[in-house]
Formats: structure tokens, C-alpha cells, sequence
RNA sequence: GCCUCUGUAGUUCAACGGAUAGAAUAGAAGUUUCCUAAACUUUAGAUCCGAGUUCGAUUCUCGGCGGAGGUACCA
């Protein structure tokens, strides 16, 4: 970062006194120099090309010889077309791998009282059911983009939005009263989650079975096929009786809010147990259940400010026509909120909590539309944030055959899917034999941050925005580009460093450069030092891919080394000493970058 | 119908408007008396189609074609 400053630096003021163009060093955007060529930054010069008046060559060739006559940085330089390719000259490449080593959290930025605040919302489940594969993108990414603020320096509140009550928690309640017999998570031995997920399954069951005997029923009335399935799934006996139970709960009838409390605890012992395997947490939690009604209250105040309109069955709604969209529901004739009420409502509850100057929300691409106009909305009612709010919005996770759909049971289960990655990381470890000498725990523990690994990396290594595919069969991998990939790597530097100490070599001990550098080692300086635009890049992007994918390169750059130099054999102390502590600022950036995306690194695998 | 996102090797993914479009995996061929072979090396293989802007387009604009999502009383 030194060096490429200064660098840039230089060309600023080459342009400047060259051709007279106005630019600081901060517009100056240098390149990393391809593999294919020799140099380690490149500028591009075609821009400039109408203040030289000149031919992109002789362009480059000038700026070349400015530079490298004026800062001890360049050390040579050589022009391919309108490419200006320079060489780092190689003692300011140990100077730069001094300045990392000496900062332990290099790259990172902290935080402090007058940092700016951050609120990030994600999870957001129902109560209804368990976590599948699409909650566990979610969570990971929540919890990365919330590692990735705070890295740039930013105050960050994680925070859950419950969505424990509706007709969907109802349908669970009534299964579970109607076929459930007394079941309860203990006398099942079930997750509670995983209990209310089956019941809801039931009812959906059994109000099938109704509304097929319905649809025939009302067909032999000589009904189409199309007005015998809406009003059979209207009339179907059992959605009737879900509707009565909303009702009540409404009206906090005891013994149905008395359920709901004693069903929803089960789902959150159960839900917290996935949480705690998936490594994510919450700073603060709001229940929908709190918030609903304080959304009522803001809609109405504002349709008193005139923002908003009733209709004449005593419906308000949001006029956003002016906007380009059009008119949004906010309360419904019988006064009952609805999805975008409730956000509204929780948005003032966070407010009154925290002094949020950014909210971002990571919640699914299939809600665009939901959070535009949630902040058009905000916007209105005075909310500082809600303007700028940020839609984080990742695409779906899709099966082979298609989308999840929990009603089709083409699900695949978080917790299953947990068990399922640790099992392989075990059984793999096993196989190689390498842990004999570790107790059953160690290796368990091992497994479980390989496996925890490998799918991590799986789901944040792709960009958030994209719809991506998980193949249960092929998406599970240990070897390329895989969490256990980078985790091995670091497990085989750790292991270079615990022999170093033993043979008492100081790790941290940087010599002065009396030795030439190898091209690989340059690069992988280059590399690290990289860390911390990258991070500063995912910051501004909301973006875990890059940080995975840096991760990735670092790791391969890195091991190629590996296998072609060694470390603790060369006999060289200075070349020696400078590769340690090169290998420890490698292994130190990628437990650093990983961390970012919620990935523990192992000692040994 | 309208709105949003998306289209890159057989497959899964990369590429601030820059050089010969990178990886991984599957395929073919190799590397272990050497700090951990979950590694390394070699090899073959791709920008949906058509215009436009630009010195330069996978990237930006427009039009097709394909995929996903949304579309007002589900969240």
C-alpha cells in the first residue's frame, strides 16, 4: 500500500509536469501487472493520451522516465502499447512485508465512539418451521457483512427480526393441537423447531386431503374446476379454524397466546442450537409480535400528516404514484396490519433504541420490490435512514430440480446439512490417518470446523446478488477452490511455525534484505499487502465473495511457493528467517480474512 | 402485460471499461527417501444473438432470445 502510493504519487506528478493535467495522486489508478508481463504495477496512459498529444508508447515511455527518476520505488520499467509496466525495487518489498508484520490486525480498521452506526438485519425467520439451506445463506452472509463493517471501521448492531405470529404459526398450533397428542420436544426426542416444522407439514397435509374432497364435491355441483379450488380453499374446515385462531390470538385469548408462547419457545431452543452450530449471533432481537402494533400507530399518525390515504371500506393506503410505483397497502379495512406495516413499525422501535445512521437489511432478492418501497416510506416519515437504506439482496439458493419449496418437501434441512458436512470432513480425516495421535475430541473438533468450512466458503465465495445452484451429490467438495483448500494450507504454515519455535527461530524476526527475492515471493508481499484494499473494496460493496475469493488466490499463490522453496531447510538465516516470517503474515491475513467471513481455522488437518 | 435481476469452458464460479477472458471440478498425463499429497505440475475446453458509445466492451446503452423473481389486503 506504501509503495503503491508513493508510485502513484510519482505518476500524478509526471502527468502534472509533463502535460500539465490536474490530478492528485488519490485519481492515479494503478494495476496490478498481469502474470504474463514483467512488473508489478501498471498504468494504463490511453486516458491521458489527449493531454500528451502523443503516441500512447512514447506517452508511456515518458511517464516511465519521470518516475523512475524520481522515486526510489521503481527500480525499472518497460512499455507495451499504452501499458506502462514498473518494477518495485526488491528491498521495498521486505519494507513492506515489515510494516505488515509488525500490525497484528493488519488491514482492520477499528471503531470508536464517533465511528459511524450500523444496523444489519438478518435470519429474520418464521416461527413455523426449521432453518433450511436459503436461512443458512442468509445467516452467513448477514453475519459477514456485519464482520466486513466492522472491519472498515464501522459501530455494528446484528440484529433479528422474529416473525413469530400470523395464520402460518397458527397452522403449526392447530396440527399440533388436532394430531399432535401431548408431543412435546422431550418426549420426542425432536428439535423443538424441527416439532413445529412437522405439524405445520400436517396441516398442510390434511387441508389438501379437504380441499381435493371439496373440489369434487362442489365440481359434481357443476362448479368449474377453477371456481370449485378458490372456494373450496376458502371453505375447507380447517383453514377456517387456523383464521378463528388468529382471532383469538388477536384478542389475547389466554389459552391460545399460552400455546403460542409455550410452541414458539420450543422453536427458539431449537433455532438457537442451529444459530450456535452456524457460529452466528444477534446483538439485539425484536419479535413482530412487539412490533406490529407500533406500525399500526405510525401508519395512522401519517395518514393524519396527510402522507397517506383511507379508502372508503377504511383502508389506508400509500400513494406512490408520484414515485413510479403504485399504491401500497398499509392497514387493511378491518384495521389489521400487514408485512410492510410491521417493518415499519420495528423501524421505529431500532430508532428509538439506537441512533442508526445505516440500516442494511440482508433479506432475499425476491423482496426488492418490498424495500423500495419500505424506503420511500421511511423517507416520509422522517426516518434519517430510511432513504439510504441498504436492500441487501442475495439471490435464491436453487436445487437441481428447482427452487426449495418447503410444502413440496424439497427442502434441504440446516441441521441436516451441518451434520451431514462435519460427517464427510471426519470420515476424510479419518481415512488419512493423520490424527491417530489425537483424541476423539480433538479430531471431532477439527471435523467440525473443516466441514463448517467447506460449506461456508461454498455458499459466500459466489456473489450474494447471484441465484446459485447446491447440488447435494457435487457442491460438497474438500479439494480447489474450498474452505478446506485455504484451511490446510494455514494448518501446514502453523505447522512450519511450531517446528520454527522448537528449533528456536524467531518467526518474528524480519532481516534486512541482503538476498534476492524470488519472483513468487514478491508476489505473494504483493499479495498480502493487498489485504487491506480488499477488505476496504468489500466494505464498500457489501461484498463476502471478495474476501473469499482473495483468500483463495493468496492461498494458492502461496502454496506454489511451498512446494517449490523451502522454509525451515534452507540454510541460508537470512533467506530462511525472511520466508517464516513471510509465511506467518500469510497465514495471519487469511485466519484475519476468513474470520471476516465466519470461517475458524484449524492448527492441524 | 408491466417492473427488477440474470445469461461466460461439459458443470459450478471469477474478471474497478484495459493487454493473450481467469479458477475449480469432471477428462487426459505426471510429482511423495523433500517443512502435512485435503497439495503441486502439464494438457484440452467458454463471453446467448444483433446494433451502438469508446483508442479499447464479458463489463456501459438499445433491441431480440433464454432463465429467475415480483406484480397491491401472504410474510
Amino acid at each position: 500500500m506504501k509503495i503503491e502510493s508513493q508510485i502513484a504519487a510519482a505518476v500524478a506528478a509526471a502527468l502534472k509536469e509533463l502535460y500539465g493535467v490536474e490530478i492528485n495522486a488519490g485519481e492515479v489508478t494503478l494495476e496490478k501487472t498481469k502474470k504474463e508481463f514483467e512488473g508489478h504495477y501498471t498504468f494504463v496512459v490511453f486516458p491521458y493520451l489527449r493531454a500528451s498529444k502523443k503516441k500512447p508508447e512514447v506517452t508511456a515511455q515518458e511517464v516511465g522516465e519521470y518516475v523512475a527518476a524520481h522515486t526510489d520505488a521503481v527500480a525499472s520499467f518497460n512499455v507495451i502499447k499504452g501499458f506502462l509496466n514498473m518494477v518495485v525495487a526488491p528491498e521495498k518489498w521486505v519494507e513492506l512485508l515489515g510494516d505488515i508484520n509488525a500490525d497484528e490486525t493488519f488491514g482492520l480498521t477499528k471503531a470508536d465512539e464517533n465511528s459511524p452506526l450500523v444496523m444489519i438485519e438478518y435470519s429474520s425467520p418464521n416461527t413455523n418451521k426449521p432453518l433450511h439451506l436459503g436461512h443458512v445463506r442468509n445467516n452467513l452472509l448477514g453475519w459477514a457483512v456485519a464482520q466486513i463493517a466492522e472491519a472498515n471501521g464501522n459501530r455494528v448492531v446484528k440484529t433479528n427480526i422474529v416473525n413469530d405470529r400470523g395464520i402460518h404459526i397458527c397452522k403449526s398450533m392447530l396440527a399440533w393441537l388436532k394430531y399432535g397428542n401431548g408431543a412435546t420436544p422431550e418426549s420426542t426426542g425432536m428439535k423443538g423447531d424441527h416439532l413445529i416444522g412437522h405439524y405445520y407439514v400436517a396441516f398442510d397435509q390434511h387441508y389438501r386431503a379437504e380441499v381435493a374432497e371439496l373440489v369434487a364435491k362442489f365440481k359434481a355441483e357443476g362448479m368449474n374446476e377453477e371456481e370449485a379450488t378458490e372456494k373450496a380453499k376458502k371453505e375447507a374446515p380447517l383453514m377456517q379454524e387456523a383464521r378463528e385462531m388468529l382471532v383469538k390470538w388477536e384478542q389475547g385469548d389466554a389459552e391460545v397466546r399460552g400455546l403460542w408462547s409455550k410452541m414458539n419457545e420450543w422453536v427458539y431452543a431449537g433455532f438457537d442450537e442451529t444459530y450456535k452450530k452456524m457460529g452466528v449471533g444477534f446483538d439485539k432481537i425484536y419479535y413482530e409480535s412487539d412490533t406490529y402494533l407500533e406500525g399500526r400507530e405510525l401508519v395512522l399518525e401519517g395518514l393524519e400528516k396527510g402522507l397517506f390515504q383511507r379508502k372508503e371500506d377504511g383502508s389506508v393506503w400509500a400513494d406512490l404514484t408520484e414515485n413510479g410505483l403504485d399504491e401500497k397497502l398499509l392497514l387493511r379495512a378491518d384495521g389489521t396490519s400487514v408485512y410492510m406495516t410491521q417493518d415499519i413499525g420495528t423501524a421505529k422501535l431500532r430508532y428509538s433504541d439506537f441512533p442508526i445512521d445505516k440500516m442494511v437489511y440482508v433479506v432475499g432478492n425476491e423482496q426488492n420490490y418490498h424495500f423500495q418501497v419500505l424506503s420511500i416510506l421511511l423517507d416520509k416519515l422522517g426516518f434519517k435512514w430510511g432513504k439510504d437504506l441498504v436492500h441487501f439482496s442475495y439471490g435464491m439458493v436453487e436445487l437441481p430440480n428447482g427452487k426449495m419449496k418447503s410444502r413440496e418437501g424439497t427442502v434441504v434441512d440446516a441441521d441436516d446439512l451441518v451434520e451431514e458436512m462435519v460427517r464427510q470432513a471426519k470420515a476424510t480425516a479419518d481415512e488419512s490417518g493423520k490424527f491417530d495421535d489425537m483424541s476423539e475430541e480433538e479430531r471431532q473438533e477439527v471435523a467440525r470446523i473443516v466441514g463448517m468450512g467447506a460449506l461456508k466458503y461454498f455458499l459466500l465465495k459466489v456473489d450474494a446478488r447471484k441465484n446459485m445452484l447446491f447440488n447435494p451429490e457435487e457442491s460438497i467438495d474438500f479439494n480447489g477452490n474450498t474452505g478446506p483448500f485455504i484451511q490446510y494450507t494455514y494448518a501446514r504454515i502453523r505447522s512450519i511455525l511450531r517446528k520454527a519455535e522448537d528449533q528456536h527461530y524467531d518467526h518474528a524476526n524480519l532481516p534486512k534484505a541482503t538476498f534476492e527475492l524470488s519472483g513468487k515471493e514478491q508476489e505473494i508481499i504483493s499479495s498480502v499487502a493487498n489485504f487491506a484494499a480488499v477488505v476496504k473494496l468489500a466494505g464498500k460493496d457489501y461484498s463476502p465473495s471478495v474476501i473469499a475469493n482473495y483468500c483463495y488466490e493468496l492461498t494458492k499463490e502461496y502454496n506454489q511457493f511451498y512446494h517449490e522453496f523451502s522454509v525451515l531447510k534452507e540454510e541460508d538465516e537470512a533467506k530462511r528467517q525472511f520466508r517464516l516470517v513471510l509465511s506467518a503474515n500469510v497465514a495471519k491475513v487469511i485466519r484475519l480474512g476468513m474470520r471476516l467471513l465466519g470461517i475458524e481455522m484449524p492448527e492441524r488437518m
